[in-house]
DNA sequence: CTGAAAGCGCTAACAA
DNA sequence: TTGTTAGCGCTTTCAG
C-alpha cells in the first residue's frame, strides 16, 4: 500500500516535507546534532519511518570530506587468527559507528596499490594487516594527515603506528621456562624467508636468551610459515648428529607440522624425548593430537588497541607515530617439558 | 616542491585548469567514458599524476546513484573457509571494479540489522555468508531491486538468489562410495542445533542412499558444528552397543574432533575398524595426523559465481531468484576405506 | 570532440 | 529552535 510509484529512495527532503520541517532540521536530527526540540525530533523519526528513510552515507561523506569508512587493507591471509582479526576489527568499528572497507592485496609485497586506491573512498584511517606497506604509501597518508596502523607487523623505519604482539619479550618468555625445565639443546624454526621482521623478533628473544644463559647457539631452520614448511624442517633438523631437546616454531602451524613429522617419521616422543613450543595460539593447537604448548596472541585486544589508535591519531593531528606492544601469554599444554610452577604470573 | 599550502586534496576542477580543458573533459577521461580524443586524454593523465589527483568515489557514487562498493554481510565467521571465502570474494570483486564493505553481523540470526545499514552507502549489491538473512530485509532488497545473493546458505523460501554447493549430491556419493567398500553400517555426525539447511541437506542425501541400499537408517547425533562436538560426539556413539562402521560428517571439524576421541578413547583404528568422512577439506584435512577424506567445496568458484550473480541482476531487473549450485569433489585420503577405483569420476 | 550548467543528498554557517 | 543558503566533487544532458 505504501508502495506509490516512487522509485527513488526517500530523501531528507521527503522526510522533511511530510514531518513539515526543513530539510536542516532533518539533517540536524539524523547526525544526533543537538538543537532539535524533542517534539521535532520525535515526529522527524516518524515521518522517516514511515517513508523508509535512511540516511545517505555517500553524501554524508561528500560534503563532510570524511566518509565513516574504516579501511582495512590486507596483505597475504593465510592464518586462521587472520579470521579472528578481521572480525574483530569489524565488530569494534561498527560499535564506533564506523563500516570496514575491506581491500585485499594481489600479494603481500603489493599493498601499495590497494593503499591508493582506497583513499578515493575518504576513509577515517587506514589499517594494514598480513602485510607491510611500502614508504611511499606511509608518507602519503602523512601527506594527508590520514591515520595509518599496522597491526601484527613492526613499522620498521617507517612513519606508521602500529600495535603488535610483544613477540621478543614472549619468545624470552618460552626460552627461559624450556631452560628452567632442564632443556639445553634448543631450535628455532622460523617463518617464511626469514624475511619477516615478527619471525626475527622471536627468533632474537629467543636465541639470544638461550646463549645467555649458556647453551649453544640455538640451530635455526627456515621452512616457511606453514605446515608443510615445519613438516620438512623436521628431516633436516633430527637428521644429523644429536637432535635438539627443544624447539621453538615461529608459527604454530609450524609446530604442528614439526610434531606430525616427529612422531611420524621420527617416531620420538613428545615430549618425552622433545619438546615443541609455538606461537598463536591458533585453534587446533589444542586439539587433542597436538595439545600444543604456545604463546596466545590476544587478538581482540590488538583489534581494540589499533581502533583506539586510529580514532586517536584521527582526533589530533599526526604526531610521532606510536608502537603498541600487546603481551603474548604462554599456554601450557603438554607439548613440551614445563612445569606449570615455572611460569608463575605469566597468565 | 609540489606542496603548496594547498590542504584539500585535487579535485577535477584542479586538473582540468592544470590540462587547460573543462572539468567534464576530466570525468569523462577518467571514466573511461569515449568522446576524448587521445591527445587530450593524455594531458588530463599528466595533469592529474601532477597533482596527485584521486576519483572520489564518493561524489561519483552520490550523483551515480550508486557506489561501486559491494556488501559482503557476515554471520558467524567460523570455519576457516570463511577466511577463504572472504579473500575470493574481494579479489574477484576487486577485478571487476569494486571493493568490499564488509559488516559482520553481531550474531547469525542478526543479520538484518547489518543488511539495513549497509543500504545507505548505495552498494550494488549485497553477498550474505555464514548466515541467513530475514524475510523482511530480502523484501526490501527486493523492492529496492537491490541484488542479493546468499552464498552457503539454501534460501529456502525466500526470494533471494543464491549459489550453495550441491550438499545433497555431494552426501550421496560419499554414502555410494562408502557402500561399495562394504560398509554397512553408518553414522551421520549433524552440525550445530540440526537447524542449518546445509547440514540437512548432508544429512538427506547420505541416509536416503545409505536406505535405500537396504542398511539400517544411519545413526544421527547431533554434537555442535566444531572439533569439540566431534569429540562429544563419538562417546555418545561408541558407547551403546556395536558402532557404526563409517561415520560421515557435516564438517572437517567435527570428524576431526571425532578421529581423535575415537583414537585416543575408543582406541579404535582408523580406517580399519572404522571409516571417517568430512565435508569441506579445510587445511587441516590433509595433515599427516589425520589425512581426512572428504568433500573438497570449490570455494573460488562459489566466489565467482556470487559475484556473476549479482552483477548479472544488478544489469538486468530482478527477476526470479535464481540458485547456482556448484559440485563438491570427494577428495580421497585415507581415514576411510575407499577405493579411489570405486569414484571414478568424482573429480 | 569539448564546454556550460544542472543537480545527486547532505552539512554547516548564518539569519531569523 | 528553526529556516535559508551555499556548496562537497562528480556525472550527464544538451549545445556548440
Amino acid at each position: 500500500m505504501a508502495d506509490r510509484k516512487r522509485t527513488r529512495a526517500a530523501t531528507s527532503v521527503d522526510v522533511a516535507r511530510a514531518a513539515g520541517v526543513s530539510q536542516s532540521v532533518v539533517s540536524r536530527a539524523f547526525s544526533l546534532a543537538p538543537g532539535v526540540s524533542p517534539a521535532t525530533r520525535e515526529r522527524i523519526q516518524q515521518a522517516a519511518a514511515k517513508l523508509g528513510y535512511r540516511h545517505n552515507q555517500l553524501a554524508r561523506g561528500l560534503i563532510t570530506r570524511r566518509s565513516n569508512l574504516l579501511a582495512l587493507v590486507a596483505g597475504a591471509l593465510s592464518n586462521p587468527l587472520h579470521l579472528n582479526l578481521i572480525q574483530s576489527l569489524s565488530r569494534l568499528a561498527q560499535a564506533r559507528g564506523h563500516r570496514v572497507l575491506l581491500v585485499t592485496a594481489p600479494d603481500e609485497k603489493d599493498m601499495d596499490g590497494a593503499i591508493d586506491d582506497v583513499l578515493a573512498y575518504m576513509p577515517v584511517g587506514i589499517v594494514a594487516m598480513a602485510g607491510t606497506p611500502g614508504a611511499a604509501q606511509v608518507g602519503e597518508c602523512a601527506r594527508l594527515n590520514l591515520p595509518l596502523v599496522l597491526v601484527g607487523r613492526d613499522p620498521g623505519a617507517s612513519l606508521a603506528s602500529s600495535v603488535c604482539c610483544d613477540n621478543e619479550a614472549a619468545a624470552r618468555r618460552v626460552a627461559v621456562a624450556l631452560l628452567a625445565a632442564g632443556h639445553r639443546r634448543f631450535a628455532f624454526l622460523s617463518s617464511r624467508e626469514a624475511e619477516t621482521a615478527f619471525s626475527m623478533a622471536r627468533e632474537r628473544g629467543f636465541c639470544a636468551t638461550a646463549v645467555a644463559a649458556g647453551c649453544p647457539a640455538p640451530v635455526v631452520v627456515n621452512g616457511g610459515s606453514s605446515y608443510a614448511g615445519g613438516y620438512a624442517a623436521a628431516g633436516a633438523l633430527l637428521g644429523c648428529g644429536s637432535p635438539p631437546d627443544a624447539v621453538f616454531c615461529a608459527g604454530d602451524a609450524i609446530a604442528l607440522g614439526f610434531m606430525d613429522a616427529v612422531r611420524r617419521d621420527a617416531g620420538l616422543l613428545i615430549p618425552d624425548r622433545i619438546s615443541v613450543v609455538g606461537f598463536d595460539d591458533m585453534p587446533m593447537a589444542s586439539w587433542t593430537s597436538y595439545e600444543l604448548t604456545t604463546v596466545r596472541q590476544r587478538i581482540e585486544a590488538m583489534a581494540d588497541a589499533a581502533i583506539d589508535l586510529l580514532l586517536l591519531e584521527d582526533a589530533n593531528d599526526w604526531g610521532r607515530p606510536t608502537k603498541r606492544l600487546v603481551p603474548g601469554d604462554l599456554i601450557i599444554r603438554r607439548s613440551a617439558r614445563i612445569a606449570l610452577s615455572s611460569v608463575e604470573g605469566t597468565r
